[in-house]
DNA sequence: GCTTGACCTAAAGTCAGGTTTAGGTACTAT
DNA sequence: ATAGTACCTAAACCTGACTTTAGGTCAAGC
């Protein structure tokens, strides 16, 4: 068993954010000590949990909602397995965003070397995709492509 | 030359988002006609970027100070280069962080999955890493590891 | 000539996700 | 016994990024 300040330290949040966190739910079967929290091994797991889905796109009541699923029991598997799954397509499709930004990076850090190295603009703003080095090509054209 | 109700289509942005961009001084050289703003390839080109910015993780402040050093001209390439390279790692980083949240959240499909079919999860919570599929203990592996 | 539609501004409002403040309890070391 | 430290609550406050509101200009179509 673990104090908040323990937590804290193990998880790299501040106290207030824990407090935060038990006031809206998010730890709804925590016990407590005369009025001190004790964080065990389920709050633990709840915690990796809350920053997975925190990432994942979701919204504290929602996580909230998630957690009371887990005190409901076995009746509430199917709602839980399709909140994962639909949080692993948003991922999955927010890590294709991702690298289309990280390919637009590439490009303009490519741009910015290649402008400092002519001291202006005038050869890049003209520059063709099919002039541009093979790699930086690609980055350029998968960053520009609104397909999505 | 586009209204700001084109780009707004273009872009898929609220025109109310626009004008707070243009507010916060995020098209420092947007040309009007008689009160009218004009968006010219400048400002589509800004546009991309400031997506591209926002979602590495910059904050409009820092993205107005970019577009300050576009108006400076030629001595600021070094500080522009210097902003996207940093941003390039920061969404490495941040997509290397998304992966490991991918990992757990395809870990969670599997274990409902499993507890779906057993009904409950007594299996499940004594279950050690070595006896889970291949795939699923390396998920399960690399969203557990805290080295980082 | 008057309504509709697309543009404009300044200022206030909203929302999520915390953080800070003010005031209190309880154990421990000096 | 008193100073320090770790915990507690309720409630106010903060921040970033928008959005909404209220009121106005201007050109086109009926």
């Amino acid at each position: 068993m673990y104090t908040i300040g323990q937590v804290s330290e193990l998880f790299g949040l501040p106290i207030s954010t824990l407090r935060y966190y038990d006031k809206e739910g998010l730890f709804p079967t925590i016990q407590r000590d005369s009025g001190i929290r004790k964080f065990g091994e389920k709050e633990l797991e709840a915690l990796r949990v809350i920053e997975c889905l925190k990432k994942s796109g979701l919204e504290i009541k929602d996580i909230k909602q998630f957690m009371e699923w887990c005190v409901q029991g076995s009746e509430t598997y199917p709602q839980r397995r399709k909140l994962f799954l639909h949080q692993k397509a948003a991922v999955e499709a927010e890590i294709e965003r991702m690298n289309r930004v990280l390919d637009m990076l590439r490009f303009k850090c490519w741009y910015y070397e290649q402008a400092i190295r002519d001291g202006n603009e005038d050869r890049l703003s003209h520059l063709q995709p099919e002039k541009m080095p093979e790699d930086i090509r690609r980055a350029y054209e998968h960053a520009h492509s609104m397909d999505a």
